[in-house]
DNA sequence: ACCCTGCATGGTAGCGTTACCACCGCTCAC
DNA sequence: GTGAGCGGTGGTAACGCTACCATGCAGGGT
């Protein structure tokens, strides 16, 4: 009555169970007829191969992880998507956790993905991820960072262009006519921050502009609130902000619209990763849009060669580039030239 | 140099393996200077436990799955955080599969999971979803369907009020003064479709009125477009439409901008799901909003008591109340009666 | 003295699968 | 004719863990 074995199967064919083991994977030459015999035995009995028996031989789960801060953020339910569809093509399974930014958390799911022995780990880092890709690293799994560079070269990475995508949108105020900008970022350390903030500085300042001001905050719809009413009560008020994420961007234009600052009347806005367009009423922001999907399907290419290559030689680093987006938020731009270069 | 295993523990201990296994898991009797001895022992050779080994003799994977239709649908996207928090909480890991709203997807992913062993699967069934309950039964895997309500009692289930949000929708309206309706509704055969519909009708006629007209179609944005441009073309046109999702919703207001039809001037409109604050740059339409979070926390709570009651007596179902909130889409509610009964 | 209970520990036997090696018989090259 | 090669099959031994049962010994009730 308790759920039949490949040893049920193998009697019911009158063969060994190594033979209906073959036939069930693949994985060695049977004849046709003992072929039949077993998938009538399957069939008549409703055997369900037992993978967790499989994995503790195998060695392999044909499982892998995505640990994402946050799960709810649209950016990362894109990523996520695109991780599921091709870990799906490639017939493994995908386990998701969110660490809510908090390191402890971080590391404490990563000591449960490595009991369970996932084939892989696809990480957006709470921080630094020192300590998780350190874990990871003494227990042998590989790790494909998503989305933030590292500062010491420990893991594969795939991330966005965040300075190329910062440089644009810099060159597109610039070309709109700004002269005094304000930069709402997100905390120091964080490299997406960080690199967002280095690439529209430059751009600014190699045009000739003046430095922006920058805030620093979180990556936060909150956080975008509080800068916002910061930078639109300086004296003299910017003219164009740059959100350095959605969620910011999203605060931002809030607290603008209750400041009765109109946008992109009195003040233009830019940010940084779209709204998917099934979650937007009306597309309104400007925006330098990383390919999420696309961001998470190189995270699993990556990681599956980085399964079959072995622990490897050095590690590798994808940059996706961003694609900007213009809409109303920046203002008109009859008579602007194209933005790119 | 390879991994040590909980035998190692034991040797470098001097106790046997069921001794550091029990210190492990906290599972028996172990005097203090033995717990001492064996985890020392754990920290100097680095021992993580395994897994996949303790579930093939355990018969308990720790792990639930759950099956939504598309992942980044912002409604499923805080479900199945609510049901990441509740299975962490749980010490549960989560696997999460899309299904594209295609059966052929939800029965290969089910039958994944059942080699697997996962503990239990949380479903949002493509239609009826009759075949992968089915093949959990045989299993004897349980089952939560999520979200939508079954035509046989076939599983335990954890849903929205979708009758009752429509109703309450249905009487906004009709407070407001409106008289010709129409609804745009997704594919027959889905219970949250049905509801929604049947629950508006039946209060719009209960309130005196004549009964909506009742666009079908998917639960996409397109569908949302193509229905709200058939209604709106109507003569005489509908002076409210009730959208019955998100996804249809947006849909509808790209459409009617488009046809330069004014929200609420020309039409009011009204949805039901919400999409979440951190989705949309400025709250404007009026919704029937479901506890997406809430449910899938009760989703994992429904799931552990079934895991602990065993086959159980008879199938339990929960509805969640749905709650209005009232904004700019659906016209001016000064006067109006506070719309609750 | 006796047994009973309860704590602390250990031995053994799987859980269900596949890696590894072995074998048989047949064909084919030389 | 002999040996190499290969398709087809099986036996055995793990993989790392814990369920189950057994053991030894202390304390306390009768």
């Amino acid at each position: 009555m308790s759920m039949p074995t490949i040893v049920d199967v193998a009697n019911r064919a009158g063969v060994a169970a190594i033979t209906a083991s073959r036939v069930v994977n693949g994985s060695g030459p049977v004849s046709g007829q003992v072929r039949a015999r077993v998938e009538l035995a399957i069939a008549e009995i409703g055997y369900v191969p037992n993978s967790v028996a499989r994995s503790l031989r195998s060695r392999r789960t044909d499982t892998i992880a995505l640990i994402v801060t946050d799960m709810t953020n649209p950016f990362f339910t894109t990523v996520a998507r695109g991780v599921e569809d091709a870990a799906s093509d490639a017939g493994m399974m995908l386990i998701i956790c969110n660490t809510d930014e908090r390191e402890a958390d971080e590391q404490r799911y990563v000591r449960m993905l490595l009991q369970r022995r996932v084939d892989g780990i696809l990480l957006v880092p709470a921080r630094h991820g020192a300590a998780a890709i350190e874990q990871c690293r003494l227990h042998g799994t590989p790790v494909v960072v998503v989305d933030r560079r590292l500062t010491r070269r420990a893991a594969d990475v795939v991330r966005g262009d965040s300075r190329g995508g910062a440089i644009e949108l810099a060159r597109l105020l610039v070309s709109l006519g700004h002269e005094s900008i304000a930069v709402l970022s997100g905390p120091r350390a964080v490299s997406t921050a960080d690199d967002r903030v280095a690439g529209f500085r430059k751009a600014l300042v190699g045009a000739g502009r003046r430095p922006p001001r920058v805030y620093r905050g979180a990556f936060t719809i909150e956080s975008g609130r509080e800068m916002a009413r910061l930078a639109a009560s300086a004296r003299p008020r910017p003219t164009a902000l740059f959100a350095a994420n959605n969620f910011i961007a999203i605060g931002a234009l809030q607290a603008l619209d209750e400041m009765k600052v109109r946008v992109p009347g009195d003040v233009a806005v830019v940010g940084f990763d779209d709204l998917p367009p099934a979650m937007v009423t009306f597309p309104f922001l400007t925006v330098a849009a990383q390919p999420a999907h696309e961001m998470g399907e190189r995270s699993v290419t990556m990681l599956l060669e980085r399964l079959s290559l072995g622990p490897a030689p050095g590690f590798r680093e994808v940059v996706l580039p961003t694609h900007l987006v213009i809409r109303r938020s920046s203002g008109d731009p009859r008579g602007v030239p194209p933005p790119s270069m």
